[in-house]
DNA sequence: ATGGTGGGGATCCCA
Protein backbone atom coordinates (compact mmCIF):
# COMPACT_ATOMS: atom_id res chain seq x y z
CA UNK A 1 0.00 0.00 0.00
CA UNK A 2 1.04 3.21 -1.21
CA UNK A 3 0.95 6.43 1.17
CA UNK A 4 1.23 9.72 0.09
CA UNK A 5 1.58 13.13 1.97
CA UNK A 6 1.26 16.29 0.17
CA UNK A 7 0.98 19.90 1.37
CA UNK A 8 -0.69 20.65 -1.67
CA UNK A 9 -1.05 24.92 -0.14
CA UNK A 10 -4.80 25.64 -1.78
CA UNK A 11 -6.98 23.05 -3.61
CA UNK A 12 -8.36 25.52 -6.14
CA UNK A 13 -4.83 26.87 -7.59
CA UNK A 14 -3.33 23.10 -6.90
CA UNK A 15 -6.14 20.88 -8.59
CA UNK A 16 -4.61 20.25 -11.95
CA UNK A 17 -0.99 19.92 -10.47
CA UNK A 18 -2.44 17.05 -8.00
CA UNK A 19 -4.89 15.77 -10.65
CA UNK A 20 -1.48 15.11 -12.87
CA UNK A 21 0.61 13.77 -9.20
CA UNK A 22 -2.07 11.21 -8.65
CA UNK A 23 -2.13 9.90 -12.14
CA UNK A 24 1.48 9.48 -12.25
CA UNK A 25 2.43 8.47 -8.59
CA UNK A 26 -0.70 6.44 -8.05
CA UNK A 27 -0.92 6.52 -4.37
CA UNK A 28 -3.70 3.99 -2.50
CA UNK A 29 -3.96 6.85 0.11
CA UNK A 30 -3.47 10.22 -0.56
CA UNK A 31 -2.76 13.04 3.09
CA UNK A 32 -3.53 16.38 1.84
CA UNK A 33 -2.70 19.76 3.66
CA UNK A 34 -3.31 23.60 3.10
CA UNK A 35 -6.59 22.37 1.48
CA UNK A 36 -7.07 26.22 1.81
CA UNK A 37 -11.08 25.12 1.48
CA UNK A 38 -14.43 24.97 3.87
CA UNK A 39 -15.53 21.30 3.03
CA UNK A 40 -18.45 22.29 0.88
CA UNK A 41 -16.20 23.83 -1.79
CA UNK A 42 -13.43 21.14 -2.12
CA UNK A 43 -13.49 19.25 -5.78
CA UNK A 44 -14.79 15.94 -4.00
CA UNK A 45 -15.77 14.74 -7.41
CA UNK A 46 -12.51 15.41 -9.15
CA UNK A 47 -10.93 12.62 -6.91
CA UNK A 48 -14.13 10.47 -6.42
CA UNK A 49 -14.27 10.23 -10.72
CA UNK A 50 -10.16 8.54 -10.24
CA UNK A 51 -11.52 6.32 -7.50
CA UNK A 52 -11.23 7.50 -4.50
CA UNK A 53 -12.85 7.76 -1.04
CA UNK A 54 -12.46 11.87 -0.16
CA UNK A 55 -12.96 12.99 3.38
CA UNK A 56 -11.98 16.51 4.21
CA UNK A 57 -11.61 18.96 8.01
CA UNK A 58 -11.61 22.36 5.83
CA UNK A 59 -12.39 25.68 7.17
CA UNK A 60 -12.22 29.42 5.37
CA UNK A 61 -9.13 30.60 3.88
CA UNK A 62 -6.40 28.97 5.55
CA UNK A 63 -5.70 25.44 7.10
CA UNK A 64 -7.70 22.55 6.13
CA UNK A 65 -6.70 18.98 5.87
CA UNK A 66 -8.38 16.09 3.40
CA UNK A 67 -7.90 12.57 3.16
CA UNK A 68 -7.91 10.27 -0.51
CA UNK A 69 -8.46 6.45 0.05
CA UNK A 70 -9.33 3.95 -2.75
CA UNK A 71 -10.09 1.75 -0.15
CA UNK A 72 -13.01 2.40 2.35
CA UNK A 73 -11.96 5.60 4.82
CA UNK A 74 -13.62 3.81 7.81
CA UNK A 75 -13.78 6.00 11.82
CA UNK A 76 -13.05 9.45 10.70
CA UNK A 77 -12.90 11.84 13.45
CA UNK A 78 -12.01 15.25 12.43
CA UNK A 79 -9.63 17.63 14.77
CA UNK A 80 -7.08 17.22 17.61
CA UNK A 81 -8.15 16.41 20.56
CA UNK A 82 -7.02 17.89 23.36
CA UNK A 83 -8.76 21.43 23.12
CA UNK A 84 -12.00 22.01 22.22
CA UNK A 85 -11.53 25.91 22.00
CA UNK A 86 -9.59 25.10 19.07
CA UNK A 87 -11.35 26.08 15.68
CA UNK A 88 -8.07 25.60 13.42
CA UNK A 89 -8.74 22.39 11.12
CA UNK A 90 -5.28 21.21 11.21
CA UNK A 91 -5.81 17.12 11.30
CA UNK A 92 -8.40 14.13 10.70
CA UNK A 93 -7.77 10.51 11.08
CA UNK A 94 -9.25 7.45 9.59
CA UNK A 95 -8.28 3.71 9.64
CA UNK A 96 -7.43 1.83 6.24
CA UNK A 97 -8.52 -1.55 6.25
CA UNK A 98 -5.94 -3.33 3.39
CA UNK A 99 -4.26 -6.79 4.33
CA UNK A 100 -3.71 -4.78 7.95
CA UNK A 101 -5.73 -2.22 8.93
CA UNK A 102 -3.92 0.77 9.59
CA UNK A 103 -4.72 4.00 11.27
CA UNK A 104 -4.01 6.95 9.41
CA UNK A 105 -3.29 10.17 11.15
CA UNK A 106 -2.73 13.62 9.10
CA UNK A 107 -1.66 16.40 10.66
CA UNK A 108 -1.01 20.55 9.32
CA UNK A 109 1.49 21.42 12.62
CA UNK A 110 1.19 25.53 13.26
CA UNK A 111 4.32 27.01 11.57
CA UNK A 112 4.83 28.84 15.04
CA UNK A 113 6.57 32.25 13.67
CA UNK A 114 7.08 34.44 14.96
CA UNK A 115 8.75 33.55 18.38
CA UNK A 116 8.28 34.70 20.60
CA UNK A 117 4.76 34.92 20.80
CA UNK A 118 1.27 33.19 20.54
CA UNK A 119 1.68 31.53 17.63
CA UNK A 120 4.70 29.44 19.00
CA UNK A 121 2.44 28.88 21.94
CA UNK A 122 -0.18 27.52 20.30
CA UNK A 123 2.91 25.35 18.03
CA UNK A 124 4.13 23.65 21.37
CA UNK A 125 0.87 23.29 22.85
CA UNK A 126 -0.54 21.52 19.63
CA UNK A 127 2.56 18.90 19.83
CA UNK A 128 2.15 18.03 23.08
CA UNK A 129 -1.64 17.66 22.18
CA UNK A 130 -0.29 15.38 19.00
CA UNK A 131 2.48 13.09 21.57
CA UNK A 132 -0.87 12.50 23.74
CA UNK A 133 -2.99 11.67 20.93
CA UNK A 134 0.04 9.00 19.88
CA UNK A 135 0.64 7.83 23.82
CA UNK A 136 -3.45 6.38 22.70
CA UNK A 137 -2.41 4.95 19.82
CA UNK A 138 0.25 3.26 20.64
CA UNK A 139 -1.40 2.29 23.82
CA UNK A 140 -4.39 0.30 21.28
CA UNK A 141 -1.27 -1.71 19.29
CA UNK A 142 -3.44 -0.85 16.32
CA UNK A 143 -0.56 -0.04 13.43
CA UNK A 144 -0.53 3.63 12.68
CA UNK A 145 1.13 6.52 10.95
CA UNK A 146 1.16 9.98 11.17
CA UNK A 147 2.49 12.04 8.28
CA UNK A 148 2.04 15.37 7.03
CA UNK A 149 3.57 18.84 7.43
CA UNK A 150 5.24 18.87 10.91
CA UNK A 151 6.85 22.26 10.38
CA UNK A 152 9.81 20.59 12.05
CA UNK A 153 13.45 20.79 10.73
CA UNK A 154 14.85 17.81 12.88
CA UNK A 155 18.35 18.16 12.49
CA UNK A 156 20.79 20.45 11.11
CA UNK A 157 20.93 18.14 7.99
CA UNK A 158 17.31 18.78 7.21
CA UNK A 159 18.15 22.37 5.75
CA UNK A 160 20.42 23.52 3.33
CA UNK A 161 21.56 26.11 5.01
CA UNK A 162 20.94 25.34 8.74
CA UNK A 163 22.31 28.82 10.21
CA UNK A 164 19.32 30.68 8.41
CA UNK A 165 16.87 28.84 10.68
CA UNK A 166 18.22 29.09 14.19
CA UNK A 167 16.03 31.52 15.44
CA UNK A 168 12.82 30.34 13.38
CA UNK A 169 9.99 28.37 15.21
CA UNK A 170 10.82 25.41 12.50
CA UNK A 171 14.17 24.75 14.21
CA UNK A 172 14.13 26.91 17.69
CA UNK A 173 15.38 23.95 20.55
CA UNK A 174 11.96 24.11 21.89
CA UNK A 175 10.33 22.69 18.56
CA UNK A 176 12.64 20.16 17.99
CA UNK A 177 12.64 18.94 21.80
CA UNK A 178 8.94 18.70 21.29
CA UNK A 179 9.00 16.73 18.60
CA UNK A 180 11.71 14.32 19.92
CA UNK A 181 9.83 13.25 22.81
CA UNK A 182 7.29 12.57 19.88
CA UNK A 183 9.25 10.59 18.49
CA UNK A 184 10.75 9.25 21.41
CA UNK A 185 7.58 7.58 22.29
CA UNK A 186 8.90 4.59 20.11
CA UNK A 187 8.23 6.11 16.68
CA UNK A 188 10.00 5.46 13.57
CA UNK A 189 10.79 8.25 11.14
CA UNK A 190 10.29 6.55 7.50
CA UNK A 191 12.78 9.26 5.81
CA UNK A 192 15.40 8.62 7.86
CA UNK A 193 15.15 4.95 8.29
CA UNK A 194 15.42 4.14 4.50
CA UNK A 195 17.66 6.72 3.22
CA UNK A 196 21.22 8.37 5.17
CA UNK A 197 22.30 11.01 3.07
CA UNK A 198 21.62 14.48 3.91
CA UNK A 199 20.62 17.35 1.33
CA UNK A 200 16.75 16.08 0.80
CA UNK A 201 14.16 18.47 1.36
CA UNK A 202 10.75 18.42 0.66
CA UNK A 203 9.94 22.31 0.57
CA UNK A 204 11.64 25.10 -0.73
CA UNK A 205 10.53 28.58 -0.39
CA UNK A 206 8.67 30.52 -3.19
CA UNK A 207 11.06 33.78 -2.18
CA UNK A 208 14.48 34.23 -3.16
CA UNK A 209 14.95 31.66 -6.07
CA UNK A 210 15.16 29.17 -3.39
CA UNK A 211 14.39 26.37 -5.40
CA UNK A 212 16.89 27.26 -8.22
CA UNK A 213 19.52 27.23 -5.32
CA UNK A 214 18.15 23.97 -4.14
CA UNK A 215 17.74 26.13 -0.78
CA UNK A 216 14.88 23.46 1.22
CA UNK A 217 14.14 22.02 4.37
CA UNK A 218 12.88 18.94 5.13
CA UNK A 219 9.79 19.33 7.30
CA UNK A 220 7.24 17.04 6.06
CA UNK A 221 7.26 13.64 7.62
CA UNK A 222 5.60 10.21 8.59
CA UNK A 223 6.02 8.73 12.08
CA UNK A 224 4.89 5.37 12.23
CA UNK A 225 3.90 2.88 14.92
CA UNK A 226 5.87 0.06 15.71
CA UNK A 227 3.85 -2.24 14.31
CA UNK A 228 3.73 -0.25 11.47
CA UNK A 229 7.14 0.55 10.72
CA UNK A 230 7.64 -3.87 10.55
CA UNK A 231 5.45 -3.02 7.12
CA UNK A 232 7.73 -0.26 5.72
CA UNK A 233 9.35 -1.30 2.65
CA UNK A 234 10.10 2.09 1.51
CA UNK A 235 9.82 5.80 1.80
CA UNK A 236 10.73 8.79 -1.21
CA UNK A 237 10.17 12.02 -1.36
CA UNK A 238 8.70 13.23 -4.99
CA UNK A 239 11.45 16.08 -5.61
CA UNK A 240 10.92 16.74 -9.45
CA UNK A 241 7.10 17.69 -8.12
CA UNK A 242 8.84 21.34 -7.64
CA UNK A 243 10.46 21.96 -11.00
CA UNK A 244 6.57 21.99 -12.27
CA UNK A 245 4.05 24.10 -13.75
CA UNK A 246 2.78 26.41 -10.60
CA UNK A 247 4.01 23.99 -8.29
CA UNK A 248 3.37 24.07 -4.75
CA UNK A 249 5.81 25.44 -2.06
CA UNK A 250 5.78 21.61 -0.40
CA UNK A 251 6.12 18.22 -2.89
CA UNK A 252 4.89 14.75 -1.88
CA UNK A 253 6.63 12.47 0.72
CA UNK A 254 5.49 8.56 0.66
CA UNK A 255 5.83 5.54 2.36
CA UNK A 256 5.09 1.96 0.98
CA UNK A 257 3.69 -0.44 3.81
CA UNK A 258 3.46 -4.45 3.56
CA UNK A 259 -0.11 -3.90 3.99
C1' DA B 1 17.93 45.79 7.61
C1' DT B 2 14.83 44.93 4.05
C1' DG B 3 11.93 42.63 0.94
C1' DG B 4 11.58 39.22 -1.97
C1' DT B 5 6.73 35.29 -3.89
C1' DG B 6 2.43 32.94 -3.68
C1' DG B 7 -2.69 31.66 -2.19
C1' DG B 8 -7.02 33.25 -0.45
C1' DG B 9 -10.18 36.59 -0.64
C1' DA B 10 -10.91 41.13 0.49
C1' DT B 11 -8.14 45.81 0.10
C1' DC B 12 -4.78 42.37 4.58
C1' DC B 13 -3.56 37.51 6.72
C1' DC B 14 -0.68 33.62 6.49
C1' DA B 15 3.34 31.11 5.10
Amino acid sequence: MKIASFNINGIKARLPALMDWLDEAQPDVAILQEIKSIDENFPREAFEDKGYNVETHGQKSFNGVALLSKLPLEDVTHGLPGDADDEQARYIEATVVGDHAVRICGLYLPNGNPVPGPKYDYKLAWMDRLRTRAEELLADEMPFLMAGDYNIIPQPEDAARPQDWVDDALFRPESREAWRKIVNLGLTEAFRARNQASEHYTFWDFQRGAWQRNDGIRIDHFLLSPECADLLTDCQIDKDVRGREKPSDHVPIWVELAA
